[in-house]
DNA sequence: GTCCTGTCCA
DNA sequence: TGGACCGGAC
């Protein structure tokens, strides 16, 4: 079976396993309308390299401290010490802090291209806010995707281990390759994209996990390299 | 004690 | 390219 063949079967089978509701997406209801580009970005953002129960506490903690108003008007009217201690709980306090702020300014210095980001294409946004200070391509990616709606895949710690472990990308391939490839094979369907990425981490959470994977219960063990290795290494 | 989880910088 | 950065659930 060749790579694109591989991935597309594993779409298939992980949607019959999970149904996934892309609504109920991660990070803590950030797909209801009602949620403005700008919040959606901070929630992203306090949930990188943090567990969800932590980023969802600090974001609420965030969301209340500045009275319930989450902005960039409302992230610059309060002290630096303040808003650390806020989002304490989702730890990189001190780091988080200074990309919130730099985000608050980039929206209120780039009014013109805020209004004008969903006329552009995925890699000219990306290059856009990967220019602030703390924002990297997985964070861009899934606002681009999630938010946006448009044709970009964001590789987390889960897709790359699972990808990595099927044989489909080595481990030494870079993100934006295996972003790309993974784009061109869905072939820019964006619900394909969207259900990819949220079923990946999910199957990443709770069978193919970092350490002591559940691999002979795993239903893509068939397709599976580290796999096919783990039963040669035990027998 | 272990796990969860991206970005920056030397 | 490898380490530093952090808090909280279990």
């Amino acid at each position: 079976m060749t790579s694109v063949n591989t991935i597309v079967e594993v779409l298939k089978r992980l949607e019959t396993l999970y149904r996934p509701k892309v609504e109920d997406y991660i990070a803590l209801n950030l797909l209801k309308p009602s949620v403005s580009d700008f919040e959606f970005l901070v929630g992203v953002i306090l949930s990188q390299n943090t567990s969800d129960k932590n980023a969802l506490k600090s974001l609420n903690a965030l969301r209340n401290g500045l009275g319930g108003i989450l902005n960039p008007d409302s992230i610059l009217s309060t002290p630096l010490e303040k808003l650390e201690s806020l989002i304490k709980s989702a730890g990189l306090a001190k780091r988080r802090t200074k990309t919130l702020i730099a985000l608050a300014n980039w929206f209120k210095e780039n009014n013109e291209v805020i209004q004008k980001l969903r006329e552009l294409e995925p890699k000219e946004i990306r290059e856009l806010l990967t220019k602030i200070y703390g924002i990297g391509l997985k964070t861009a990616d899934v606002y681009i995707l999630m938010k946006l709606n448009k044709p970009t895949f964001p590789i987390d710690t889960h897709i790359r281990r699972i990808l990595s472990r099927l044989g489909i990308f080595s481990t030494t391939d870079g993100y934006e390759y295996i972003s790309s490839v993974v784009v061109s094979i869905f072939n820019n369907n964006i619900d394909s994209l969207k259900k990819l990425h949220i079923l990946l981490i999910e199957h990443g959470r709770k069978v193919c996990k970092a350490k002591k994977p559940l691999c002979t219960q795993c239903l893509l063990n068939d397709l599976c390299h580290y796999y096919t290795a783990v039963k040669q290494g035990s027998q």
